[in-house]
DNA sequence: GTCTATACAAGGATAGAC
DNA sequence: GTCTATCCTTGTATAGAC
């Protein structure tokens, strides 16, 4: 294994323990025998390390977008899909979590609305597409509803986990969430649908 | 206006345009024209000048929800105290914003596992109370499934509001998550209480 | 009680030797 | 690629003036 991706495993190792916040890169480099001066010739500043674990997190979360969108979508299949980016983004916790840092690093990084429109339209696809297939009945602006509350579900679920049950284990947690989130779906769900989402009230 | 008043509101001011994390003591001494030591002299730590205003805000939130189970309940006054508690969690971003160095103060200084739990009770008793009073129709696990819902939704709104949308004014950002709770509200709603949200849907 | 001046430790970052 | 030495900023603590 090569120093710089032993870098970013270590890293994002002492992340989801401390918090991004609490780890100095003194410590990143000690933990794994390396001198800080090291540690600053494969990632120059702090900053760069957490982008390269962004776009590692980002790139498992589109690939399981891309699965969705693969075949033909139904509830069931949006829920697994959902299972997947959540279990994700519990292994990126850390990330996740240090909000303020992150939000600083990301604005400056990337153009940050045309992130959020396309996160939007992503969405709004994916139900639209639950729709037309029959597994929900959408009215009026039922859709832009779901997309703000997808939005913010989506992303706020792993902090409000961690602040209200910290100690909840990775499973357990994932599962609790997931159950909110097939209900919030089962509101708008049709007959159909609401079969497709029986596996998740088992 | 005392010099331990002034640390404070100045404070909170700095906090809200940049964030605790980007705000030093020596900011705060420096724009009120004080010596770093004499900020230490009335706020040893800095945690102690965050916690004083975490206090400040609480305190403002539970008079709003005082006021709310003083008279009768309906969805109306319901959403009314929301509004009441948005607008000064709004007022108390900076704060609010900070997830991890807050979570961290928090939780050494309170049970946060007691606050969490009389968080959730809380909510309870007001849908409860809204069913009972014929606002809302709540069957079997609604009641848990909308506390759930709100306590996410109560404490992560402002966080997706900065990250989303970070120049929409207060007034406008306070009324489009109102509107998203209402939307919320509705689908448990009776046609009573859909009567009594209908002010927030114009 | 209120404030200034100052010192110290820890963290991110960089320059330069090997 | 790796290391040492060094700089600057930040949180924190304290001695001592008024």
């Amino acid at each position: 294994m090569k120093t710089r991706d032993k870098i970013l495993t270590q890293s994002l190792k002492l992340f989801n323990e401390k918090g991004m916040a609490q780890v100095g890169v003194r410590d990143i480099a000690r933990s794994l025998g390396l001198s800080p001066g090291n540690l600053s010739y494969h990632f120059p500043k702090k900053e760069d390390l957490i982008l390269e674990l962004v776009n590692r997190m980002r790139a498992k979360n589109d690939a399981f977008y891309q699965q969705y969108f693969a075949a033909l979508p139904s509830l069931a299949r949006f829920m697994e899909t959902m299972r997947g980016i959540f279990f994700n983004q519990y292994d990126y916790q850390g990330l996740l979590i240090g909000q303020e840092e992150m939000k600083r690093i990301l604005f400056n990084e990337y153009d940050y609305k045309a992130v959020e429109e396309r996160r939007k339209a992503h969405f709004r696809t994916i139900f639209l597409g639950l729709a037309a297939a029959g597994e929900m009945k959408l009215e009026s602006e039922d859709a832009d509803f779901l997309v703000s509350y997808m939005t913010l579900f989506g992303r706020f679920w792993i902090l409000e986990c961690f602040v209200s049950t910290p100690d909840l284990p990775k499973d357990e947690a994932v599962d609790k969430y997931l159950l909110l989130l097939a209900r919030q779906m089962s509101l708008f769900a049709t007959e159909q649908g609401k079969e497709s989402l029986k596996p998740f009230f088992e």
